[in-house]
DNA sequence: TGCATCCGAATGAATATTCATTCAGGAGAC
DNA sequence: GTCTCCTGAATGAATATTCATTCGGATGCA
């Protein structure tokens, strides 16, 4: 047993090199030497471990998102209000990626590669966090707390891709320790629009 | 004077074979010889307009976003109502997408590179067209029409992330002629927020 | 000794870039 | 009109480099 475990072991290690790597040269500008270096271990020994140099890419995807939800569920599960877990979620999402910025350059300007193969072996997990945004509207909506007029999936696109760009604002020009600090006016936004709260809005 | 045409024409025809290779394979996936093929010429002609590999994709860049940056400049030009302007924006980024696949595709998959020479250089136009939405916002606000509560950088990132998202999802699952119709209840949501219009959330 | 693990130099495939050569078409002479 | 000479755009085979992957041997532990 101790066996299986130095070998998780190592691997994580391998991975997490592979992330750093990865973020700061990017996947295609990162020669396998350098990862095996950044993991403090040689060429070859890579290869005991993972298939080559792309199943390393998407291990590590997995690894990192499939981490990164198993601790939104976490941190979201006890809260039953639907508005109030959206708001944790997007703090939470934000406050990951302030907390390690290899991991979020990582996800932001690796995640999409316009490999076929690749994107189809990350795909499940990102329907995952997909899922999760869009179940916590249904139970807002259940609640009536959320509109019920705009499909969830809209709405989640919205959320998504409004958090995603924040991160990679951030990343692209990093005022530090400032990302967290952004949940609060981002979520006003998402919660009730760009436009100014009048005495109704016509059709 | 010909002359001088003759070769914006060839670079014209060049371009746009990159943007079409890249955008089937993604520009690591794509080697010089493809990008000539598509272009229906030798390999070596294109070191006489261009000075190599990545002057090609930067040059694409370029040209796509300035297209791109013009367009709506001249559609949206006309229109004196914030809102509307913001509307049409929305539709005609979406519209134009939808028109062009090969183009949305190079845009949505290629744009985000790690490599900090190809960043920078194309850190303009995007600038530009964060500019522009963000002019539009601050309009509205003088106007009444955009609350002023939140920064217009904020807003832009909403809105921004939440169109790049709704072209990248479609693109990923392209349901054909699809796209255009999302743009209304997109502008639904970020114009109003996904929470129900109650008698007056909390603070 | 035997076994598992690791090392890192060697390999060879892939490919961006170069450059000696070709050739279509224009200019001038007759 | 036709022949000859030029020009430089275009070619694509050859080159040089880079790098993922392999493998024969070293190392350390039981």
């Amino acid at each position: 047993m101790t066996n299986a475990e130095r070998k998780a072991e190592r691997q994580r290690t391998i991975l997490e090199a592979a992330i750093r790597a990865f973020s700061h040269q990017g996947y295609h500008g990162c020669t396998v030497a350098q990862v095996a270096r950044e993991a403090g271990m040689a060429d070859g020994t890579l290869y005991l471990y993972f298939q080559g140099k792309e199943d390393l890419l998407i291990s590590a995807f997995r690894f990192v998102l499939e981490g990164l939800l198993e601790r939104l569920d976490r941190a979201t599960s006890e809260e039953p209000d639907p508005l109030a877990r959206l708001r944790l979620l997007v703090e939470l999402h934000l406050g990951m990626m302030e907390a390690d910025r290899d991991l979020a350059s990582f996800l932001q300007f690796q995640l999409r590669q316009p490999d076929e193969a690749i994107r189809r072996a990350i795909a499940e997990p990102l329907a995952g966090y997909a899922r999760r945004i869009e179940s916590i509207l249904d139970q807002g909506k259940a609640a009536g707390q959320i509109r019920t007029d705009v499909s969830s999936r809209v709405m989640r696109r919205v959320i998504f891709g409004a958090v995603d760009e924040t991160v990679s604002a951030w990343l692209l020009r990093p005022e530090p320790g400032t990302l967290s600090s952004r949940a609060a006016p981002l979520l006003e936004v998402l919660l009730h629009g760009v436009t100014r709260p009048g005495p109704a809005t016509d059709p």
